[in-house]
DNA sequence: CTTGTACATTGACGGATGTCGATGTCAGTA
DNA sequence: TACTGACATCGACATCCGTCAATGTACAAG
């Protein structure tokens, strides 16, 4: 179960700065940046985008954690969408997915500089 | 303790696709992002971004849960630099830091549609 | 000063989460 | 087949987190 399917669903982008978002939404924008709500999670992310490609094994000696915790913060990064594994050998390779990423960064996009409009 | 004046930090923008982040950097983004976690207080947000400005007792009612529950993640989002407050009479007025919600979506940000790269 | 209202704080509870050691699974190699 | 390496899974532990009832604080109206 490292990259199922239909992970967490691919999340389509509400803009909660337009209209305040229901409580099922609320639900998975919350599952999906609670996968980044992690200090360990977002260095592993750092380094898989930053990379381009990278294996699980070239993550347990930068974070400096146990490799099943390594795996552990993976599987949740994929549960989420937000990264995708695929077998290589005996090599776990990981990317991430631009389009999830992209949806967190929308739907918390803010109008402008300072979006307070005067009640009247 | 509702508006410190430094809440987390402002929270530079390190674009995490560009070079892995340190321990540190990742621990105070964690620390904002993990304030974004939670469906209760993204609709909150969501609820004060929409409205430009909003007070507390106009959270409980859409949001069903206790004042002390709603004070609680109020001050979390206050604590994370998301969102300010300010005493107006006997009401607590909230208000977007449009800032700091793009530092978050900033650090996100992912550079193109696909940004793999093919090792050599 | 007394009362009522809006919000913050405290204390406690149950559930979720990060971590690791031990073990299991599978692919490549000799 | 046997062995080694890379990763996943399991079980257990300590800690964190969301939640609410009860209580405290500050302000406004009477």
């Amino acid at each position: 179960m490292t990259e199922g399917p239909d992970p967490t669903g691919p999340l389509c982008c509400p803009p909660l700065a337009e209209e305040p978002l229901d409580a099922d939404t609320a639900a998975g924008l919350a599952t999906v940046i609670g996968a980044l709500a992690d200090p360990v999670r977002l260095r592993i992310f750092s380094i898989i985008a930053s990379q381009g490609e990278t294996c699980s094994c070239n993550l347990e000696g930068p974070i400096g954690r146990s490799q099943p915790t390594i795996s552990h913060h993976t599987s949740k990064l994929a549960a989420a969408g937000l990264i995708a594994g695929e077998r290589r050998g005996r090599w776990m390779w990981w990317r991430v997915v631009p389009e999830q990423v992209r949806a967190v960064t929308t739907a918390l996009r803010v109008p402008a500089t300072d979006g307070v409009v005067a009640p009247s």
